[in-house]
RNA sequence: GGGCGAUUAGCUCAGUUGGUUAGAGCACCUGCCUUACAAGCAGGGGGUCGUAGGUUCGAGUCCUACAUCGCCCACCA
């Protein structure tokens, strides 16, 4: 018997215990197909939010949804505990910075603390019921992952798809590394147009460039023009000489000048912007590089050396007024890029660096991206755009401590690379030697590590690969060759799922996966999204949970639509308390009435119970679409609307037979019988993927033919009645109208109607005769008067019982 | 500035491929203790579906422009 109340904090780990010691979700190789789930692994930087719940839910649903539809499934969980967000987080606890400490003893706390973090969401996760197999769990710092990710390195780098260069690279000055165009953010900020005054060589003209960077003037190496600039084109193939310096540069065209910006003509330094690379490399322009690592003026240059760059910029402002050389200044607002770990504006460097060919293989990864399914199908259009606008290969080299170390050594000497046996990984080049003793390029016997770490998107990147074991013997290649799913939300399409086709591609030239869900964001309020900051213990999943239990937490995982952000708002969780109270009430309606229930072989149902079972067919339908296309909130929807239905009207109808087979017959009490034993069986399955303590609490009960609900299967209904009584339909509509009448005179709805009479068209008149002892009891009606007419209903008399209860109305 | 979304009741959201009178929950109002459920049930009020055009017999749904918001990108001279 169902407990009277639920009691969910004492069922919901009664059943976590249970599916634990049962492995109820362990991953075992069978016949059935395989569903292979590619999980975002969360970073662990100590802050776990709903919009957790709400994404690794809705994938966690698509993993019951496969599991009771024929598959095999395969759900792992992965952490992310490697890279700039847990060093960051690390610094932060131990209130110091890894440079401070050292590599090998912030190595060390980093791991203790990244593995305090993961047990918060492993515990949280596990609450939350998502069933993943957590034995396939993997860190992406762990040495497994490590040889993993080292094993791609040299895998590309053999094939010429990595290769090492001295290149400008994005350069933060405040986190002291290379950073990817992935990892830019833009801000803005107030600064000033500095106008300034250039003479030509030739001919002594004055010409003015305005510029926001004054500092970088000792780095100037040409100075464009629009050749289209009617005002400006005439300076073209003249020099220019650079006020304060006394140096002389060449005054060049190009289209990229912005003729309304500025004066039109711009100064190229080494390296301001993008562009200027851009210039630099189309030009084979001179390299004047003149930053420091840490964002400082090189000692070498003249009168700013050892300055700070802002430091530089004010002193070399203060130098061109004093000479006469600064006509003007503007103040002005505009956007620059800064590193989205730290806020600090990106440099340009010049640096020895591993990079991943992108830029050759565009065409290959807009081919990946049109063979993998995208849900919803408009996501892809973000990636087309970013796959056609990046404009670099993507540099993998890192100068911090946290990470994967790349496998390789230099020759002390000549600075040939020595690359690690494949055998050898995992491989920490600071603490162990090449297997070579001598340089094969010039013979020398020293050799220097490489000191860098990889981008953590580099190991991201592989967690298919991580997923299957790749490069161990018992690996998992071929079973997971290519995944079936993978999800995540849209703001890292850019990142994990490009890097993740780049490499997925450049090893194995396949997609990654077949199918890959996009999910939107939770958002604080609208338009604003939740950051630790804003987070508080209302929106606490752990709190949340404890108020309302895991089962309706996960009912806001449930709601909205694929890839469209939802606003986090607390009625979605009251709303979904009482559907899960109802289901529990029904539940415990059901089991009253199956006491004697024996299922067997019967096809008589009556009319009532026959436009159930259509409504049923119908949704059911519509719900397997929702799910075929990942849209969970969706099939939900279409579930709850039917659930309300089936308790509303339904089982009002069907009470009376149920109730009082003496008067209705046995054969009819037999029919709601087995209607409601069918229906609440399969509405029970649905509503196990969103309400997975739950449904398994009623299940054993009730039905208990499986070891849990989790491992039954969904087949469609073998009942096809959506034509046979659609007039049921119009039937309620007179039900409600009845019962509108005895609202409307203030009377309970047991009040017994004394006279109903109504007209109907035939076909009405028909179906009402096949349900005419349920429409009489649903409505307690005395006598009922039937005439005829071509609508489908009129409504001509209905008198209450009670003379008293009239005189109210 | 470009790409992609969103804009529907006071609030949070549904609304398949265009097709009767645009739906649900919360909130508000009115009733009803009815042997699954008062955490419930039966009703009610509340919407010119962001704006302006267009296509169509017919537009919340398709097209165009604009506005506002969001995500992603570009803009640093």
């Amino acid at each position: 018997m169902l407990d009277k109340k639920y009691n969910a904090k004492e069922k919901e780990a009664k059943w976590l215990k249970y599916w634990e010691e049962e492995n109820i979700y362990k991953f075992k190789e069978n016949k059935k197909p395989i569903y292979s789930i590619d999980t975002p692994p969360p970073t662990v930087n100590g802050n776990i939010h709903i919009g957790h719940i709400f994404s690794y839910s809705q994938t966690e649903m698509i993993a019951r949804y496969k599991r009771l539809t024929g598959f095999n499934v395969f759900y792992p969980f992965g952490f992310d505990d490697n890279g700039l967000p847990s060093e960051r987080l690390v610094e932060k606890e131990i209130g110091q910075k890894a440079s401070e400490i050292g590599r090998e003893e912030f190595n060390k706390q980093c791991y203790e603390i990244t593995n305090k973090y993961e047990m918060d969401f492993k515990n949280l996760f596990s609450k939350i019921g998502v069933s993943t197999d957590w034995s396939l769990a993997y860190k992406t710092i762990s040495p497994e992952t490590i040889k993993i990710s080292q094993i791609s390195f040299l895998d590309l780098v053999h094939k010429k798809r990595a290769y090492q260069a001295t290149s400008p690279a994005l350069w933060c000055s405040e986190c002291l590394t290379t950073i990817a165009q992935a990892e830019l953010e833009t801000k803005s900020i107030d600064t000033s147009f500095n106008y300034i005054r250039f003479t030509t060589t030739e001919d002594k003209e004055d010409f003015l460039i305005a510029t926001t960077r004054p500092e970088l003037l000792p780095a100037i190496v040409s100075v464009f023009v629009n050749p289209d600039d009617d005002k400006n084109k005439r300076l073209i193939g003249k020099t220019a000489k650079v006020p304060l310096l006394n140096i002389e540069v060449p005054i060049m065209a190009d289209e990229k000048v912005a003729i309304s910006k500025g004066t039109g003509i711009v100064m190229c330094c080494t390296f301001g912007d993008q562009t200027d690379i851009e210039w630099y490399k189309k030009y084979n322009l001179p390299l004047k590089h003149i930053f420091t690592e840490d964002g400082k003026i090189k000692d070498d240059v003249k009168d700013y050396g050892g300055l700070s760059i802002k430091a530089a910029k004010n002193k070399v402002i203060e130098d061109l007024e004093k000479n006469g050389y600064l006509v003007k200044q503007e103040p002005l607002n505009h956007e620059v890029q800064v590193h989205e770990r730290c806020g600090k504006e990106v440099e340009y460097s010049i640096l020895k660096q591993w990079f991943i060919d992108i830029m050759n293989y565009k065409e290959d990864f807009l081919r990946i991206g049109n063979e993998i399914s995208w849900h919803p199908l408009y996501m892809q259009a973000r990636y087309i755009e970013w796959v056609n606008n990046v404009a670099w290969d993507w540099c993998i080299s890192r100068q911090r401590y946290f990470g994967v170390p790349f496998p390789v050594w230099y020759c002390d000497n000549c600075k040939t690379p020595v690359l690690a046996d494949i055998k050898d990984l995992p491989v920490n080049p600071l603490t162990s030697k090449p297997n070579i003793k001598t340089c094969l390029n010039c013979g020398n016997s020293n050799f220097i590590p490489d000191k860098d770490v990889m981008d953590t998107w580099a190991t991201s990147s592989v967690t298919p690969l991580i997923n299957m074991k790749y490069g161990e013997e018992n690996n998992k290649v071929d079973l997971l060759k290519p995944m079936s799913l993978r999800t995540n939300a849209h703001d890292i399409i850019r990142t994990w799922d490009f890097y993740t086709i780049v490499k997925k591609f450049h090893h194995f030239n396949e997609k990654p996966w077949d199918n890959l869900m996009i999910s939107g964001f939770v958002m604080a309020n609208k338009g604003e999204k939740i950051s630790k900051r804003k987070s508080n213990s209302k929106n606490d999943p752990l709190d949340l949970i404890n108020e309302y239990s895991a089962d309706v937490v996960r009912y806001l995982a449930g709601s909205g639509r694929l890839g469209t952000d939802m606003t986090y708002s607390e009625e979605t969780f009251l709303r979904g308390k009482k559907l899960v109270n109802k289901i529990f009430n029904a539940s415990k309606f059901v089991e009253m009435h199956l006491n004697d229930y024996q299922d067997k072989e019967f096809n008589d149902f009556a009319f009532f119970d026959k436009w159930i079972l259509g409504k049923y067919y119908e949704m059911e339908e519509q719900f397997l679409n929702y799910l075929e296309e990942y849209e969970v909130g969706l099939g939900l929807n279409t579930l709850e609307k039917f659930f309300w239905n089936f308790c509303d009207n339904y089982l009002e109808i069907v009470k009376h037979r149920l109730y009082r087979p003496e008067e209705f017959g046995e054969k009819e009490r037999y029919s709601g019988q087995k209607t409601v034993y069918i229906i609440l069986y399969k509405l029970l399955q649905k509503f196990s993927i969103y309400f997975p303590f739950i449904t398994e609490e009623i299940f054993q009960e009730i039905y208990h033919n499986e070891k849990s609900i989790h491992l039954t299967s969904i087949n469609k209904l073998n009942y096809n009645f959506i034509n046979e009584a659609q007039e049921g339909n119009i039937l309620l509509e007179i039900i409600s109208s009845a019962r509108g009448a005895k609202t409307d005179a203030n009377v309970s709805l047991k009040t017994p109607i004394e006279i109903l009479n109504i007209s109907l068209n035939e076909k009405i008149k028909k179906a009402l005769d096949l349900g005419m002892a349920d429409f009489k009891a649903t409505l307690f009606i005395k006598k009922l008067i039937i005439k005829e007419t071509n609508e489908n209903y009129i409504i001509n008399e209905l008198k209450l019982l009670s003379e008293e209860l009239d005189t109210k109305i």
